[in-house]
DNA sequence: CTTTTTTGCACAATCGATGGTGCAAAGACT
DNA sequence: AGTCTTTGCACCATCGATTGTGCAAAAAAG
C-alpha cells in the first residue's frame, strides 16, 4: 500500500506535494491548464503525482461548484422485463461512450412515484434525464422544467418536450397483418376468431389497438369491440381476462395479438392451468420481443422495438439547442417464429 | 407558477424569507433541530416556507459536507436478463423501503470494467455497494477498501468481505436429479445421455457442476469429461458447441443441464436452426428461472433463485458492524415445467 | 435585584473543486 | 536602464449544507 490506503487524495493533498496552489492542480486535472498557462513542466509533475496517488475528482464538490454531476438519468416503469432491461442497457452503453455515468431508476408506472423519482434526481443535479414508458410524462415534464433540466420522453410520448418513440400504428399493422397471413389458404383466419388482450388507455396501446383494427377491418372485416380487451398491464388481470374469456367461450380464439411482453406473461399464468391441446392450434402475436417466447410450442410473431433506433434518436434530439416538442417515430421490426436475435449480451466479451 | 419557476431554493433563500440564520434552516429541514433547541414556532415557520418554495435539499452539497451521498450501488454483469434485472427490481425496492436513492450499473463481466465502475461511484461518494455476479469480486474489493466503502459480494464470492451466494451445490443437486426423474420408468435415462452445457470457471459454475456429477454419479453411474461442455457465457460460444455436438453426434443428448439461461439463448440460437423435431423427446433443466423459458415445447425445469432472500440477507450481513467474510448460501427453489411464477412486476398497482 | 441556568439562535469553518482576478518575475523592446 | 508584454501561477470567493462554538436574552433561583 503506497498510500494512507484510507482517504482519497484531494487537490489539495497534491497542492501540497508538488508546491503549486490548489487551483492549479485543478486546472491540471481538468483540463483547462493551457487556458491557464500553466507550464508544462508543472502540469507533469502534477500529473504524475495524481498517478501516483490514484487521485480521482470528488464528484460531489465538482457538481456542487458546477451545478452540473455527469450523471445522465433514465426512468424506467420496470427492471424485470427484458425490453426495459435491454433500454437500460443500450442507455448504458451510449451513456458510457459519452463519458458521462449512468443512471437508471425505475417507478413503478406510478405517476405520483414517476415525480418523486425524476425530484431525487433532480437533487443530485443530474445533467438529462430520459423518461422511458412513464405514465404521465407530462407530470414529470413540469418538475423537470421547474428544475431547469433538460429531458426527452422515450416509448410513451408526452405534449411538452419531445418524444421518440416506436411506431405502434405500423407496429399493430405489420404484427396483425402477420398474424392473419399465418393461416393457411384452406382454412383462413375469420374475424370473430382474432382478439387483442392487454394493454390500457395509453398512446401506445391506443395506437396498437388502431393498427390491429385498421388491417382486421381490411382483410377479415368487421370487428366488434369485444374482440379488444384492455387489461391493463398486470399479468394477473390478463390472466383473469383469458380466463373469462375461456370460461365463456369454451375455447381461445385462434389468433391473439397480445399487447406486450407483460401481458404475455398474463397468458402464461393462463396456460400453467390449461393442458397443451387448449393452444395447439393456435397463433399468437406479440408487441415486444422475448427470445424465449419466440419459442413457445404454438408459432409465435413477435415485434421487436428498435431500441438503439430510439436511443440514437433521443440523444441527438437532446442535442439540438430548442428542439420542438414534437414525437419521433421509429419503425419497429417483425420477427418471425422461433427466431433468436442478437442482442446488447453479444457486445460483451467472453473471458475464461 | 408562485415562485420564480426557475432556479432551485435553498437554505439561504428560506434563511432570507424566514429571517432566520441558515444553519437554523438547516437544522430544521434535516430533523436536528430538537437538538439544537430550535423553537417549536420557528420549525413550524420554517417548514411552511420549505415547503411553499418546494424546497429540496442539494444532495451534492449535503454529500460534500458529510461524505456520504444517500446513493446505494449495486454492480450488475448485464441488465437485459431475467436472473439480473429481478436483482435490480429487488435492489431498488429494498433500498427505497430504507430511504435511500438505489444506483445500478453493468460493468460486462468484464474485471476492469468492474474496478472503473467502482471507481467511478466511489467518486459519487455512494454509502454502500453491493457487487453481483462479478468475474473479479476481489479486485472490486480492493477499490472499495482503499476508499473506505462498504460492500459486499452477491451471487458469486470473494474472500475479502462476506458473500451471499446461491446454493449452487445443492441446486445443481436438484435440478440433475429432477431432470432424471422426468424420465420414465421404462424408458430411463442413460448415463451417456445427460449433458451439461454452459457456464465457465466462476465459482457458481464449478458448484453446479459439483452437484450435477454427485447426483449423475450416484443416480447414473459414471459421467466422463465430454459430458461437461463449459462453454462460457457467451449465447454464440454456446449455440457453437451445441451445434458441433450435433454435427458429431448426429442428434442432441436426451437430457440437457443447461447452465444460465444467457447459456440457454444460446440453445435458443441452435433451436432456430433446427426443425421441432430435434427436441421432442429431450428434456432440458436450466439454472435460472424465465418465464417463457418454461413454456418451451419440451419439459423444462428451472431453479428459481432465491432473489429477494439473497438480497435480504445481504441487506442484514450489511447492518453488522464487522462481518467475518463467510459465505452466507441461500437455497435456490425447483420450479416444474410449465410454471408461471409471480414476481415483483405483481406488487405494481395497475392504474387505468 | 443580582446570580445562575436555560433557551434560542447566529457565526464561521468546513467539505473539494472551480474560475475570475491580480500580481510578481522574466523577457522583449526602445 | 526604463517601460511594456508576456508568462506562470497564487489568492480568494463560491457552490449549499452541516456542525462546533459562543453569546445574548429570557427564565429561574437565591
Amino acid at each position: 500500500m503506497k498510500n494512507g490506503g484510507r482517504k482519497k487524495a484531494t487537490i489539495y493533498d497534491l497542492s501540497v506535494l508538488s508546491g503549486s496552489s490548489p487551483s492549479t492542480v485543478s486546472a491540471v486535472l481538468n483540463g483547462t491548464w493551457r487556458k491557464r498557462r500553466i507550464k508544462e513542466a508543472t502540469a507533469a509533475l502534477i500529473r504524475e503525482l495524481a498517478e501516483k496517488h490514484q487521485y480521482t475528482a470528488n464528484r460531489q464538490a465538482q457538481g456542487l461548484r458546477s451545478s452540473r454531476s455527469g450523471l445522465i438519468g433514465l426512468l424506467l416503469p420496470v427492471h424485470d422485463n427484458r425490453y426495459f432491461s435491454s433500454m437500460a442497457q443500450t442507455f448504458e452503453a451510449q451513456v458510457r461512450a459519452r463519458g458521462q455515468c449512468p443512471i437508471v431508476v425505475s417507478a413503478s408506472r406510478d405517476p405520483q412515484q414517476e415525480r418523486e423519482t425524476a425530484e431525487t434526481l433532480i437533487s443530485y443535479s443530474i445533467d438529462e434525464l430520459f423518461i422511458c414508458g412513464a405514465t404521465d410524462p407530462d407530470g414529470v415534464h413540469e418538475v423537470c422544467e421547474k428544475a431547469g433540466l433538460k429531458h426527452i420522453n422515450i416509448d410513451l410520448p408526452g405534449s411538452k418536450v419531445p418524444s421518440v418513440i416506436s411506431d405502434n400504428y405500423e407496429g399493430g399493422r405489420m404484427l396483425t397483418e402477420a398474424i392473419i397471413r399465418q393461416f393457411p389458404a384452406d382454412r383462413p383466419l375469420e374475424a370473430g376468431e382474432l382478439y387483442l388482450f392487454g394493454g390500457r388507455n395509453d398512446h401506445a396501446s391506443r395506437e396498437r389497438i388502431r393498427g390491429f383494427r385498421a388491417v382486421k377491418r381490411n382483410l377479415l372485416g368487421g370487428d366488434p369491440d369485444d374482440c379488444i380487451q384492455t387489461t391493463g398491464y398486470s399479468p394477473n388481470n390478463t390472466r383473469a381476462a383469458f380466463e373469462a374469456f375461456h370460461e365463456k367461450a369454451g375455447r381461445l380464439p385462434r389468433a391473439l395479438f397480445v399487447n406486450s411482453s407483460i401481458n404475455f406473461e398474463g397468458f402464461l399464468r393462463f396456460m400453467a392451468g390449461h393442458p397443451h391441446e387448449t393452444f395447439s392450434d393456435m397463433v399468437v402475436g406479440c408487441y415486444d420481443y422475448d427470445p424465449f417466447a419466440s419459442f413457445l410450442p404454438f408459432p409465435v410473431i413477435m415485434i421487436r422495438q428498435n431500441i438503439e433506433g430510439m436511443l440514437a434518436k433521443a440523444f441527438a434530439v437532446m442535442e439540438e439547442p430548442r428542439p420542438a416538442p414534437v414525437t419521433h417515430l421509429i419503425r419497429p421490426e417483425l420477427i418471425a417464429p422461433r427466431t433468436a436475435l442478437t442482442g446488447p449480451l453479444d457486445a460483451l466479451k467472453d473471458v475464461d
